[in-house]
Parts: structure tokens; sequence; C-alpha cells
DNA sequence: CTACGCGATACGGAATTGGTATAGTCTACC
DNA sequence: GGTAGACTATACCAATTCCGTATCGCGTAG
């Protein structure tokens, strides 16, 4: 079955007429007649009964006509999808995170994105950074997010987000009462740092940052994630130094200071295929660079 | 776009190459590789990325992809349903009907039919004789049933059941209490015969049968139908002959009896299109006549 | 009885398709 | 580092398919 056949026969059906329809299609009449007789041989069955003022379906002529439509409707559905998927406005997008960004960085970037791509569904999962660069090897997602990466021949890192630095206590630590902290303030403080796992990580920037700021860290616990951290900074173990986002959680019994003498910013990366020029993801990362 | 350009993208897509495609089609590569071309360039879409080892879909071409698969399955289906339709398989049938055979032969057809026909959709629509005959030509029903039909040059009637007659008549009525009925009772009968409409009719047929037994009937009231007439014989105004299917129902009140003497059968006749030969049509007559 | 409209058929020219041979490119392996 | 292998793209020719013009056959209407 070839598909001019089916747009002759739709024509045919709907004209019940040879000529006007050859007439419509801007052909002659005899091929009209000669695609009408193959489909009709192909088939083995009469879809039209000729009668003297042109021609009426038959039985399978009807049922014919309803699946030729779908045809006709699917081509063209097929030529629509596919260009609007060339220009990334429908798919799929699969995003991998790591940590912190979740709270605030990714659900932004993700809500700018959706609401001018609605009809893009998205879906996150969440994974060790070393997961997540091995999916994006695979296939199985499109871009992940976290804090720090390794570097990567095939993938590319991009800063799609900048923070700066908050400290999570207790709110009856002693550091509670002061407004800001100062370099004195956190060189007596047990420090609690995260993540334990996947190196580059927030817990070595931790280190670095206030090494920067003269103060050799005294590092009383390490937690297995954020959530673990300021859990043991609630219970008054100790400060936690945290991308200034996490402030804008509620947590019980935990409260939030800024130490204005650590101006370090705390960035959020992505990363994604250096080659992977689908458009979906090129709408996505333009979207993600608004945030800077 | 072709049905082969959509063909070989489905074999490449599934392969993803372009050499195993043209093997699994039959067909040598360049072709798949010109068609290829000439369905990206008119969808104005990269389909496949060209990788080192085959291709790969694009977003766009996974897009494509999906309605691909569509447009193959519904050609696949127009072949099945055409086939099927002209084997008389599936479909419609419009069925009209008019007095009595509704309450015994035309379910007893319909249920027969249905049972071999599951796929074909079976709709009945009460209209008298003379809309039936109009419905007939204007195809509006295939088939027609009742009693008595009037010739018509394109029109086919054919004999589909045959019963005995009864007598309806009041639990109370004096002739109730017989086993059968005598000629002689019914000359001194009131008689209530049916319907008033639409020559020729069972009403006449009534007359005719009584008056070659020998009797001239004392028609004392003219109903409209045959629920008209049983009503009025419940009401004891008299006996009431009816086709003893209608025996088969339980009418309250009402009660019936046979008259061996009288022993003509009464026909139900099917009318329809003399030049329809739709399978549908045929296998229902084939279902139909088996009532004889 | 003729003119008209309908679909079917015949045939020549044009467009499309497929096949063979080969180019171009990359990878892998020796 | 060079060569063999795998893959797609291109060039060109042969075969098929398709369309258009002309015409036929048939039935109807004026």
């Amino acid at each position: 079955m070839e598909m001019r056949q089916v747009k002759y026969f739709l024509a045919v059906a709907e004209e019940e007429n040879f000529s006007n329809a050859a007439r419509r299609l801007n052909v002659s009449q005899p091929p009209i007649t000669r695609q009408i007789q193959q489909l009709e041989a192909e088939l083995g069955v009469q879809l039209f009964e000729r009668t003297q003022k042109g021609v009426k379906l038959t039985a399978a002529g009807g049922a014919f006509l309803e699946e030729a439509r779908q045809i006709l409707h699917r081509s063209r559905l097929a030529v629509e999808r596919s260009r609007a998927a060339a220009r990334g406005e429908i798919g799929n997008l699969e995003i991998g995170y790591f940590g912190s960004p979740i709270f605030s960085v990714v659900p932004r970037i993700v809500r700018r994105f959706c609401r001018e791509n609605s009809d893009v569904s998205v879906a996150l999962h969440p994974m060790t950074k070393k997961a997540q660069v091995e999916a994006v090897k695979d296939g199985r997602i499109h871009i992940g997010f976290g804090r720090y990466y390794a570097y990567d021949g095939d993938i590319a890192i991009e800063k799609v987000a900048e923070e700066g630095i908050s400290f999570a206590m207790s709110a009856t630590h002693e550091l509670a009462s002061r407004e800001t902290l100062t370099i004195d303030d956190l060189k007596a403080a047990s420090l609690i740092v995260f993540p334990q796992a996947g190196r580059p990580s927030f817990a070595d920037e931790t280190i670095r940052i206030l090494q920067k700021a003269g103060i050799e860290p005294k590092i009383d616990f390490e937690a297995a994630d954020l959530t673990s951290a300021l859990a043991l900074s609630a219970a008054g173990l100790g400060v936690c130094m945290a991308p200034s986002s996490v402030a804008e959680l509620n947590w019980p019994n935990v409260c939030f200071r800024t130490a204005p003498d650590i101006d370090t910013k705390c960035p959020t990366h992505c990363i994604f295929l250096t080659a992977d020029q689908s458009p979906i993801l090129v709408r996505f990362l333009e979207m993600a660079r608004l945030g800077l």
C-alpha cells in the first residue's frame, strides 16, 4: 500500500467521483483509476461500487475509509511532531541531581523551563555525582546537577548558580546570639562538614574556604549529607557551613548566620554530554544560564 | 511522505544501522540512505545522528518513530478491516421493523446472527412499512421486517418465518372455557382486527383467512396495532386473531386459543434492496432463512 | 438519436527507484 | 603508524513506476 493510493482513495471516497477527485488532486483521471485498481487488487477487495453517476463506497470501502483517515492524520502528526521535537518543544528531559541544589537552584531552573516548554516532560532522579556521569554518558539522563564535578573529557561542566555561605547552628548555640559571625568565632567553633563521599565535594570546599580565610578548621563531625549535618547542628553539636539557599528552608531549632568576612561564593554546576546537541537540552541550558 | 520512506525509517531506527536495515528489507544500502535523506529533507529535520558504529535517533527522530509505528500499524489495520468488512464480518446493520414480528421472529433472527457475527453492530428501528421501503431505497436501513409488503420493482420480498394463528380473548370470555375453537364459535364472536393503516396488512389477511374458512367475520373493532387489539381483548370486547408467536407473551387477563379447522399460516417477510450485495446483508439473510 | 458524463484502457514520455561500484571517514588492531 | 574493516554517502546506469493524452465503452438525458 502506498501513501499515494491512500490519498487518492480518500479524495475519491469524499467526492464519490473519479473525475472530480482527479481535479481536486490536480492530476488527470486515468491515474486515479489505476491507483484505485491497484489498491483494490492488493487488498483483494472491491472498495467502490461503480454507479451511473460516479462511484459509491462498498462496506469494505467504508471500513478502509476510517483507517485511511487515520493514516493520513498520523502522517500529518508525524511531520508536526518531529519538527516540534527538532525545535525542542516536545520530548522529555531526564535530570539527575545530588545534594543541596535540589532545595533551591534546581527547582528554580526547572520551573522556569517548564513554564515555557509545557509539552516537555521533566523527570528528576536523585543519584550520586559518579552515577550522574555514567548516566549522562549512557544517555539515561540528559543533565546532572551538583556542587563540584571532576573533569571528564566527554562531559561539559557549567556553572548555573552561585550563592553565599551561611552557618547553621542550634538556636541555643552560643554563637546564635550574634547577628553575624567573625573569623575568630569560627576559629573556636566545632565544625560539621558534609558529604562524606564523592570527591570533589562541598566538604573539601568548606575546608578550603575556611583555610583561605586564615582558619584552620576544627572538624568534629563528618555527616553523610546536608540533612544529617543540619540534624547534628540542631542537636547543638556544632556549626555547619552550608550554601545560603539552604537557609530558605525552615529547619526546626536551627538558625542561620552569615560571616561577612568570608565572601566566598558557593557554585552549583551542571554536567551534560559535550556532544549532546539535542534541542531540548539547548533550550534547558538557556534557562539555566539565566540564573547567573 | 511515502510509505516506503516510513518503512525504511522504521527499519533503520530499530537496527540503528543503515546496512543492517538494508539487509532486513532485502535491498541494497544506497536506497536506504537516499530515502532517509529525502524524508529528512521533506521534514526539514535531522532524524538520525550519524555515529561511528551506525546511526542513532535524534529527538526529532524519536518523535517521528512513534508516529511511524502508528502509520504502519494503521496500514495493516486498514488491510485487515477492509477484508473483514468484505467478508461481512464487521460493519453495521440497520434493521427496520413493523408490528408483531418484533415480539418473536426478529429477535430470534437477530440473536442467531449476532452470535456468529459479534463484530457487526445491529440497530433496530421501528417504522411503518412505507417508511421501511423508503429507508431501504435511501440506504438508511438495510433490511425491513413486517407481515405483508406491496410489490416494488427495486425491492426484494422474502419470507423468513411462518406461524399459525391464535385467538386472544379475555380470561372471562365465553369461548375461553373451550380448549380449542371451532368455525361456528368464530362465526358468532365479535372480532377485533389490526392494524388500521398500511395495506396490505394483517387486518386484510385476517378477513381473507376467515372468509376462506367460510366465515363472514363480524368486525366490531379495528385497533391501531397489536397492543391496542390485545388491550381490547383483555377488556372482554371480543376475540382478536393474532400470529401464534404472540401467545408466547404473557398478557395479563388474556388467554389464547387455537382453531384446528383454520390451518392457515401467517408469514413474516423481510424486504431489502434487490441490488444490495453487501456481505453483511448476505450473511444476515442466510441466518434469516434458517428459520423456515 | 445524439450529445454528454462517467470510468476503463492503451501507449509514449518523464520521473522515481534500485543496484553496482566507489568514495570518504572513522576505529581498531597489528 | 599504517592497514584492514565497518559504516554512510555519492555517482551513474538500468528497470520500474507513474503520469498525461487520446480513445473506448457504456449509460443517461435532452
